[in-house]
DNA sequence: TCTGGTTTCGATAACGTTCTCGCTACTATT
DNA sequence: AATAGTAGCGAGAACGTTATCGAAACCAGA
């Protein structure tokens, strides 16, 4: 219940004026003279005028509003593409509203479904990865509405695209391993639905496959870090033991990492580990973690420019971007055995 | 440009009823009978009705939208706090308004005089390290604008805060090191003019001032790991080498961790380390990193209440909400000497 | 059959803004 | 001096919804 605010009629009975007249001071030059242009601009100041964007957005159908759909924000990759996105937004004078689905397809649904279309200009939205059915999404494109996925991205859906370059980086990063030395080499792979998950999988087996070595093993798990200190497990468990582990994404390392440590085994000289995102506690951990970098801030930025040019122009063609990445080395893929003298 | 969407009016047409009966059988049972109400509702659905906010808004002047103006949300405390506040929010059918200041004052200024009054019921802010001027705030708490304050809080503005319990945070920390049987105790503290730095200063000030013990030296900087790397070394180039540190926050521990690390220093056995949040890197950093835990959840959680509390009722009382904090024990604060034997 | 009270609904005005039209008054042209 | 053109402004409709008021329709009681 908060105080009348000032209106723009406020303005025009406080001037002798019409609203309209008004109304056309506040935004273009043309139309009105400059001095009662001025006039009114002052005396609006002076009143501490706010525009109502409730009204203006009813009249001129466009709310200068983006919706952001994303599992979560508590990790360095999200929270980082949610600062780009955003700055671009501020700057382009647009205003960023915040949904959290927590990777579950029930809230994503509900969230896209009860979105009032009419509340904003468009969306931009990274999927749970356990959505398999995109009709909410798809509704939203039959009914115009601007959208575009970044990261996580659905295959059926006709929409832009925003991602990093997960083919190339798995290839480097399993290029990497082998450069170093390493050749028994399994993969901690994402949740096979999902499209970074095949993609950073197919890298991983091409690279393979180009120098005629052969995986020793794949396992597919969700992104934390706990999730990787299992599959290790399970892996050392096995038959045959790797040597390197190229993980899908960093968090995912760091369970690696402290598993092998409290197993006794060293990470870099006897196992090496690879990951992917480059968080910045991959250089707080011991040893540091080598890694694929995302470039976040840029995705989050580019993905929020092209949708802000669906927006403002409908023949604008649908683009599929994707950023490059790099090869971050560290200790945890060094043999520092080399130095180190006869120790084997 | 997306295509008109289906209004109550449309509907009314449809059904040849009124749109006043439409808009009634939409929210209330009252007023309508049983029938035409399931009939609305079903053709509603069926045409896929989505309710312009805009013109709710404009009638109801009330948005059922919040800002959250943050400084930041890649570390884990803002983006765990965010996380509280938008599940809060969604449940109450409120949707959130995301904010990033970068720290800069200059931009919550800007970000806060612009933001129209008359698009969202209520702010929730944290304020930049900057700040020391508060009358963009000031003049939102007289045009009656709900706004509540988390984690930094000016103390000038009348309004509800919602913070953890820095002081006994700080006195569990100093009390810990304290006990660990570290004497020579210094700390590195916030950024001066924040509330918070103070009331962890004092906290850590009185509970030496308890034991007898004299203070080994308070350095304010920010909050970065980088920040902690500079402070150590000023104050182990200093005469009077500390051999333990409490820091503000855990990403600045980190920072003193790995300092004393590369210069072959024992944390933990040689100087104690404390920091404050249980940042979950904080696990992983090696030794790993005693620490205050903050309920930046809760925090989250609460401060959206109170909130809407505020939206929803102008007579709501103000609040002065402080959560608890937790000490959790880890390898940074233990002298493992004891169990070494006769190494010493 | 009439009265009084419900229930259910429709007309219409608001909310704050922009947009379309048209009117006045001024300037320039002949 | 008459006309055409234009700059500057005002009146009013429109956007989609809710709120107020009143009218019809129905029901019960006498």
């Amino acid at each position: 219940m908060t105080k009348r605010l000032t209106t723009i009629k406020d303005i025009a009975k406080a001037l002798g004026i019409s609203v309209a007249t008004v109304s056309r001071a506040m935004r273009d030059t043309y139309d009105v003279s400059a001095e009662t242009r001025k006039l009114v601009l002052d005396t609006a100041a002076k009143m501490n005028y706010r525009p109502n964007f409730n009204a203006t957005g009813l009249v001129k159908s466009g709310t200068h509003k983006i919706a952001v759909i994303i599992p979560a924000i508590t990790n360095y990759y999200f929270s980082t593409v949610i600062t780009g996105i955003q700055e671009y937004a501020l700057e382009q004078n647009y205003q960023v509203m915040l949904y959290l689905t927590n990777d579950s397809a029930y809230w994503e649904t509900k969230v896209v479904r009860e979105l009032s279309l009419s509340s904003v200009d468009g969306l931009l939205a990274c999927i749970t990865y356990e959505t398999t059915d995109f009709s909410h999404f798809e509704e939203l494109v039959e009914a115009d509405m601007p959208l575009v996925f970044f990261d996580r991205v659905p295959e059926s859906v006709k929409t832009s695209v925003v991602v990093q370059d997960d083919y190339t980086g798995a290839c480097m990063a399993t290029e990497h391993l082998i450069a170093q030395g390493y050749s028994k080499i399994a993969h901690l792979a994402g949740p096979p639905g999902l499209n970074l998950t095949q993609q950073r999988l197919r890298g991983y087996l091409d690279t393979l496959k180009k120098h005629r070595l052969e995986s020793y093993g794949v396992i597919h798990s969700g992104f934390s870090d706990e999730n990787g200190r299992q599959d290790i497990n399970t892996l050392f468990n096995g038959a045959s033991r790797p040597d390197a582990i190229f993980s899908v994404n960093d968090r995912k390392a760091f369970g690696v990492v402290l598993w092998l440590r409290e197993h006794g085994i060293l990470v870099g000289e006897e196992v090496g580990v690879i990951g992917f995102t480059n968080d910045p506690t991959s250089k707080i951990i011991s040893p540091s973690l080598s890694t694929i970098a995302e470039p976040a801030y840029q995705i989050g930025r580019k993905s929020c420019e092209v949708l802000i040019r669906h927006i403002q122009k409908q023949s604008y063609p649908i683009q599929q971007i994707s950023l490059l990445t790099e090869l971050i080395v560290r200790e945890s893929t060094q043999r520092k055995a080399v130095g180190k003298g006869a120790d084997t």
